[in-house]
DNA sequence: GCCGTTTTCGGCCCGACTGTTTTCAGTCG
């Protein structure tokens, strides 16, 4: 069982436990556990087997009793308390805590008065009117039940962060036209740049909120007015949740660290406000009735004795404590970039030609672009064989002969993805490999082998003198492909004793190293390179934002990013 | 269930909106 497989497991110890109305705390406490546990970088049955208990301690939010239960379930792979849980509710009942606007309280409600156990029979209870006469219940209680199965139905699962930026873009400004918008920003995971969205939170500042609202719950392509009030509305456009909080100016800054969030981190954020004697909300930092701050983010992280916290490290992941310390990184930035380490071009797969990738390339003021088509074993993607490599070779070398001699300070490198073959080998001989400037390792086949199988191939990739770079380490495609098993601790032991750099593919649907990997490469002190795997010129500088703010997820700084370095330095931080 | 330069026991973040209530419970973030 995985770290991920555990958090599910006190996860639904949680939601068990919200159906029985236990201590809130208890259930906050194991949905603590959780989110920490699916993000850990560390294998936790490792930790289980080597530290026991007392290592799993150490674990923010994991006590003497979780602490049991992980050591439970590395050695038996069952968790007693979850198994006696799961038996006291039936197995539909627990869905139904995903339907929008359909709480604990309400499902234990119609489960215990009329016996509804599934998403089903709630929907035939709805639309047969037997909710309605329920204490507490309604006919509008009833009507928004069957409007959050339809949504549950209909919209399964979070966006990828690709598909609702530029939803919550187009909303800013088609809001930013009104004259009574004094300020607008985004808020929520999107401002955390969380690869997934489960919705779009928007924060204005005016003085006539209810002309904002208005205008909100009139744009183009909405399908729903979930609540609309005096500050704050919600809406579903275009298949995404949308929030809408209009504040005063004094309150921006609380408001904006309130509506960013993650939820955790700004329980420990009020939690620090507490002790000091304050009260932190989104309209401000009060001491007793006095306000002492709040019109800017800042003044929140000073009040409770903190430094800034960017917000892409608000997920209650040690920012608290780095922040406590003056430990927080000066994160990457996208004009740190210098170059792109993985493109495609029409010698393989990609759209466009090796001097149409470069021209974007310069235009986006990099130093250099190493183009790297696909190996022969991807005949699906048109991998080039030996002597198409030597042909493309002699374009290139032309290319940057041009450049030099225009004075242009700027290098095609020739590069390949290549295939790491299922029986380790490489797709290329050596002698090709060491006739390029940059070889990238890739696994594209055999996703299925064992997790002994599959980490022996990447190392021995990685051990190979002329492979530089892994790319999309774990092969995982967001809401496609699950990442195939692999021991990450091993490879970034491999990683820093053979000098091989980690990529993260920039690809929205892959972000692949993730944050968390990243944050661990830089434990071990391996270097990251943040690359688009761009099929197009376009896509080159469209798609290198996601991979940056996956990097300031994962705490790395410029220096830990090989092409944030000059094209000589970056070179010299490759192997050979 | 977790956690502690205020505590090893007694706390645990805070407010808007809705619907059904006539003072509040439930949900959400």
């Amino acid at each position: 069982m995985i770290n991920l497989d555990m958090a599910r497991v006190f996860d639904e110890i949680a939601d068990i436990l919200e159906l029985k109305a236990e201590n809130p705390f208890k259930i906050r406490a194991y949905r603590r556990a959780a989110r920490t546990i699916e993000t850990l970088a560390q294998d936790l049955k490792v930790i289980a087997e080597r530290g026991g208990v007392s290592e799993l301690k150490k674990i923010p939010g994991v006590g003497e009793g979780i602490a049991k239960k992980i050591l439970e379930i590395a050695k038996t792979g069952d968790c007693k308390t979850h198994r006696a849980l799961k038996e006291e509710v039936p197995a539909g009942l627990l869905e139904l805590l995903a339907i929008p606007r359909v709480g604990p309280k309400t499902i234990a409600k119609v489960h215990d008065e009329i016996g509804i156990n599934s998403v089903e029979q709630l929907e035939e209870a709805a639309k047969s009117h037997k909710l309605e006469k329920l204490p507490g219940f309604g006919v509008k209680v009833e009507e928004n039940i069957l409007k959050g199965i339809e949504q549950y139905r209909r919209y399964k699962g979070r966006k990828l962060l690709s598909e609702a930026l530029p939803r919550a873009e187009s909303i800013v400004t088609e809001l930013k036209k009104l004259d009574v918008v004094e300020r607008i920003t985004i808020a929520g995971s999107l401002r955390r740049w969380r690869e997934t969205i489960g919705d779009i939170d928007i924060l204005v500042v005016s003085r006539r909120p209810k002309e904002v609202m208005d205008a909100f719950i009139h744009l183009d392509g909405i399908e729903d007015i979930v609540a609309k009030g005096d500050t704050k509305s919600s809406i579903v456009l275009k298949g995404i949740d949308v929030d809408l909080r209009v504040v005063d100016a004094v309150s921006l800054g609380a408001a904006a660290h309130y509506f960013t969030g993650s939820k955790h981190h700004n329980i420990r954020i009020r939690e620090l406000g507490v002790r000091k004697g304050l009260k932190i909300n989104e309209y401000g930092v009060f001491r007793g009735e006095e306000r002492i701050g709040g019109e800017n983010e800042e003044d929140v992280f000073k009040n409770v004795g903190l430094a800034y916290i960017p917000p892409e490290l608000r997920e209650d992941r040690g920012e608290v404590e780095a922040a406590k310390e003056n430990r927080i990184p000066k994160l990457v930035e996208p004009n740190d970039i210098k170059g792109d380490l993985h493109v495609h071009t029409n010698w393989s797969d990609g759209k466009n030609s090796i001097e149409e990738m470069a021209e974007a390339a310069i235009s986006l003021g990099y130093e250099y672009v190493a183009v790297a088509d696909h190996s022969p074993a991807v005949g699906i993607a048109g991998g080039m064989n030996e002597d198409k490599v030597k042909k493309r070779e002699k374009e290139i070398e032309g290319l940057n002969t041009r450049f030099k001699n225009e004075g242009v300070d700027f290098r095609v490198l020739a590069a390949s993805e290549v295939d790491i073959k299922s029986d380790c080998s490489m797709d290329f001989p050596d002698a090709i490999l060491k006739s390029l400037d940059v070889v990238v390792g890739a696994v594209h086949s055999k996703f299925s082998q064992d997790r002994a199988t599959m980490t022996q191939r990447i190392v021995t990739a990685m051990e190979n003198e002329h492979v530089d770079i892994i790319a999309h380490p774990t092969g995982r495609v967001l809401g496609k492909r699950e990442p195939y098993e692999v021991d990450m601790e091993r490879l970034m032991e491999v990683a820093r004793d053979t000098g091989t750099v980690m990529e993260l593919n920039s690809f929205p649907n892959r972000l692949d190293l993730n944050d968390v990997h990243c944050r661990m490469a830089n434990d071990y002190g391996v270097h990251i390179a943040i690359s688009t795997d761009a099929h197009d010129a376009t896509q080159m500088g469209a798609v290198i934002k996601y991979g940056v703010a996956t990097a300031r997820r994962g705490w790395l700084e410029a220096k830990d990013v090989v092409n944030t370095r000059g094209l000589e330095e970056m070179l010299g931080l490759l192997k050979g």
